[in-house]
DNA sequence: CTTTGATTTGAACACATGTTCAGTTAAGTC
DNA sequence: GACTTAACTGAACATGTGTTCAAATCAAAG
């Protein structure tokens, strides 16, 4: 068996991602063909099917694991007691991790209706899964009093929404830096719910 | 002269306009095909082009129509002396204004980057006048005290993210009415930045 | 009933689409 | 240097793309 380490698989595999991701996230997942994605790699188009058994499943494939990691992520920061300072962790972590990966991020929310009906469903409850991680602080907090808050579902949606739409206009470099962004909407997400 | 009044095209123009809009809200401006927005019409292809000189126009045109609708709205409405006021009104109508239009909404997020260059500068622009609206509401509340923030253009950007986050879940005869929903929105935006 | 011209058809254009696969290339093992 | 096999090419498949246009259709005016 020869070449089964070296190979140009630990290569091309990658870069095919690479490039799906970046011209998915610029173009939109219809607007790109295979061959266009073949020519980012410099490749033909048929070496794709190497690495993905289709363009659906290569789309699916960049959405789960970005979802994956962000859960994962979430879950592996520390967890301070008070669901104020919980709050806050949320919002820097969010518009943290978000802003690091504005492509994977631009595709999760705009290729939803481009995903299998199968593959939507599993994208969707790793979605909510998220949700409920904000919700579940927003339903301590009122618990213990220090939120003023009537509806935590609504909260929860409310603060995604604004958190998310920094992607929107945030650029590195610009008039504000990250943690400037990150102390203004704290100030705001805080102040929005708290009691 | 025959055929100028009473004439089909009364009636075929705004089904192509209102095909289109469906179709590119559900499946997306790239995965729709003329033949697909002629079919939903009941014609063949070739007969859109009577009332579209292509298909970029057809995009073009649906999300400059909603833009001047939304800022013509906006700007017929009574405009109250105090900002808090102002504030609240702008929430209201935007949640309004927006969950009555959900496919327009949806287009004017999604489809920008389907626009060529040009008609993504007149877009934005747009766009960019209707992000004015609140800043400059921001701004007097600022200098009359009844506001306590920082930077008027991301306390902008974040309240229109908020509430424009509705559209992604709320749905008429849920669990919340339009009004319960306005309310819970003008409560959190008003807290997030007032003095 | 004939004329008129707006409206629509249906075929054609040149090219793009996702996917398959027999055949070629080339890197590693013996 | 021969062998093995992963990696890739390049052509082919059937179908779909936006757009054009001569010809057919059809409702109203004369």
């Amino acid at each position: 068996m020869a070449r089964t380490q070296g190979s140009h698989s630990d290569i091309t595999g990658p870069r095919v991602r690479e490039a799906a991701l970046s011209l998915f996230a610029r173009h939109g997942y219809a607007a790109v063909s295979m061959r266009k994605i073949a020519a980012e790699v410099g490749v033909q188009a048929g070496a794709l099917y190497n690495y993905t058994p289709d363009k659906q499943s290569l789309l699916f494939d960049l959405m789960n694991t970005h979802m994956q990691e962000l859960l994962a992520s979430w879950k592996a920061q520390p967890k301070r007691p008070d669901p104020l300072d919980q709050l806050e962790d949320f919002t820097r972590f969010h518009i943290r991790f978000h802003s690091k990966r504005p492509d994977e991020v631009f595709i999760a929310y705009m290729e939803l209706r481009n995903l299998s009906e199968e593959n939507y469903r599993k994208i969707s409850a790793l979605r909510d899964l998220y949700e409920t991680q904000i919700e579940d602080v927003f339903r301590e907090g009122i618990r213990s009093g220090v939120f003023d808050v009537v509806d935590p579902k609504v909260a929860s949606m409310a603060v995604i929404a604004m958190l998310t739409g920094v992607n929107t206009w945030f650029r590195e470099g610009g008039r504000l830096s990250l943690p400037d962004v990150e102390n203004l909407y704290c100030d705001m997400v805080r102040r929005s719910v708290s009691a």
